[in-house]
DNA sequence: CCCTAACATTAGAATTATTCTAATCTTATT
DNA sequence: AATAAGATTAGAATAATTCTAATGTTAGGG
C-alpha cells in the first residue's frame, strides 16, 4: 500500500517531469510543484496571488517571484495562456486550446466558452495583410 | 483678431466646461486641461503615462495621480472607455461608441475596428441570464 | 456679495503588481 | 566525483496604480 503509493506518485512525479523536460524546461522543485497545482485538477484560470496562495498552502516552498517566472516560462512554452482583463491581475489559463471566455465583472471570475460556441463572420483583413496571432473574445457580464 | 482669437478660445473653453458640467464634474483647471488633449483630436487610444506625457509637453502643471483621477472619472461618466489588452499597461479610449480593435502586439498600439466589421452569430447565452455589459474582440497582429 | 459648510478634487505618499539580477542550483561532460 | 556552462531562484528594485490628507470649489445663507 506505501509501495503503491510511493510508485504511483514517483510515476506522476516522472510524467510530470517528462513533461516539462519535453519542453526544455529543468524539472525543479519549484517547478514541478507549480506543474502539479496548475495540472493536477481540469483547466483553470489562475492568476499570480492565487497560485503562491495555493503553493502556500500545500507548504511548497516558493517565492512569488518565482511563480511568476513559473508562469511566464509556461507560457512560453505553450503550457498556459495569458488572459489580460481587468488591469489589476493578470489571469493564466490552463486550457491552451481555441476558447473564449465569459468574465464576471463583479467576482473576477473567468469561465470557458468552447470556440465553436461563437462564429465570427465578416472578419476584417489586417493591416499589410499581417499574420493575426490570435483572437480573442470576452464577454463581460454584470453579475 | 486677438478679440476674435480670445473669443473662440473662451467659447472652446466655455463648451468643454459645458461638457464636463453636463456629467457632473466640475470643470477644474487639471481636467479642462486633460479633457482638452483628450478630445481635441479624433479618436486617440493612449495610457495615463502617454496623457501626463501629453500634459508635460503642453505645460499642464498635474501630477500622474490626477491623470489618473480624471482617467477613471472620465470613464465611469461614460466619457472615455477603458481597455484591457496588455497586462503592463491600461488603455483609455476616446471612442466610446461600440466597436472592436486590432492591437499590434509590438509596438502595443491599437486600431479600431468599425462594429459593423465583425459579426458574431451564434453567441451562447450568458449564465443564469445574466446581463451581458459588454463584448470585446481584440485580433492580435504578431507585427 | 461675502462667508461658510459640505463636498469634490488634487497630488505626495503608500501600496501592489511585476521585473531585475546576483547568488544558487542543475546537468552535461569528463 | 569534479567542473564548467547555463538555467533557475528569490530578495531587492522598479513601475503601475491607489490611498488619503490637504486643498479647492460651489451652493446656499446672512
Ligand atoms: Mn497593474
Ligand atoms: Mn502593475
Ligand atoms: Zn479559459
Ligand atoms: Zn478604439
Amino acid at each position: 500500500m506505501s509501495a503503491a503509493k510511493t510508485k504511483k506518485t514517483v510515476t506522476n512525479e516522472t510524467a510530470l517531469a517528462e513533461q516539462l523536460r519535453e519542453v526544455g524546461l529543468r524539472p525543479t522543485q519549484q517547478r514541478m510543484a507549480l506543474a502539479d497545482l496548475l495540472f493536477g485538477r481540469g483547466n483553470r484560470h489562475i492568476t499570480a496571488e492565487s497560485l503562491y496562495n495555493d503553493a502556500l498552502t500545500a507548504g511548497v516552498n516558493v517565492s512569488l517571484a518565482t511563480v511568476y517566472n513559473a508562469l511566464h516560462t509556461f507560457t512560453a512554452k505553450g503550457l498556459l495562456r495569458e488572459i489580460t482583463i481587468d488591469s489589476t491581475r493578470s489571469y493564466f489559463d490552463t486550457n491552451v486550446d481555441e476558447h473564449h471566455h465569459f468574465y464576471f465583472e463583479k467576482s473576477g471570475r473567468l469561465e470557458d466558452i468552447d470556440h465553436t460556441s461563437v462564429k465570427l463572420a465578416r472578419l476584417p483583413e489586417a493591416p499589410d495583410g499581417l499574420p493575426v496571432s490570435r483572437i480573442d473574445v470576452v464577454i463581460r457580464i454584470d453579475g
